[in-house]
DNA sequence: ATAACATATCGTAATATTGCGATGTTTAAA
DNA sequence: TTTAAACATCGCAATATTACGATATGTTAT
């Protein structure tokens, strides 16, 4: 069953549009890593260098079709690189991304150093 | 209507025990950042160093009922404090959880330059 | 005591996420 | 050309998240 949002109410809905591209931006990358099953990824992908693709279906507790959609996630936010490696697919952590995350909160430690409270 | 899950199948639920208490806390972490209200809540609690509390009802395009569960969600994964200040309660960043992120992704930057693909 | 302010919590409605099996699709080997 | 491996996608079921207004709760002025 379908129901109609009677009172215009932006119910259940993100206001993304309300706030920064950077915001936007950081609150996606860390939605993306938000899930302990893709912090896993992105620590087996870590680990075996040569970035293979999909033994992480038996890395982990989860069905193939799950790991393909925690993958996608990632890629789409741009946390990982996938490239096509006949049969198979290489993915590969981004390291620009991370760069930027590293970024992010060193600055957010050098501005909360300033704080007088709690 | 509620039904019953006849198939034992673990849907819509977090594996969240078949992974490390690592995994987890960063995934915890990084979910609470992983809506750009948090974001936009962070830095303005990084902006106005003095850590108050909800004025921020004024500065977001959301409800107070709704900035009020996100400090709530924020608070659970430790991400801020607040301390009941008089009338109103003080708000503010949790540095060592800052600390906590930044380093992770430090490492991650240190290792992933090891890589050879992509 | 009461009013007013600053929150928190509750109930509800809607969307989003998570997970699985089944089923496609593409590539490489047989 | 069939087969099999490696994914991706689809559809479904269930839970989680997001948002709001209404309301409760506590605190401080009046």
């Amino acid at each position: 069953m379908r129901c109609l949002n009677i009172n215009n109410k932006d119910v259940g809905v993100s206001k993304t549009n309300h706030f920064t591209d950077q915001q936007n931006r950081i609150a996606t990358l860390a939605k993306a890593l938000g899930h302990p099953a893709r912090v896993a990824i992105i620590e087996y992908l870590l680990k075996v260098k040569t970035c293979i693709c999909n033994d992480i279906v038996d890395e982990l507790p989860l069905a193939q079709s799950t790991i393909s959609q925690h993958l996608k996630e990632l890629k789409n936010a741009g946390i990982i690189k996938g490239s096509i490696e006949g049969k198979t697919i290489c993915y590969c952590l981004d390291e620009t991304t991370f760069a930027v995350l590293k970024q992010y909160f060193k600055n957010i430690i050098i501005s909360v150093n300033d704080q007088k409270c709690c």
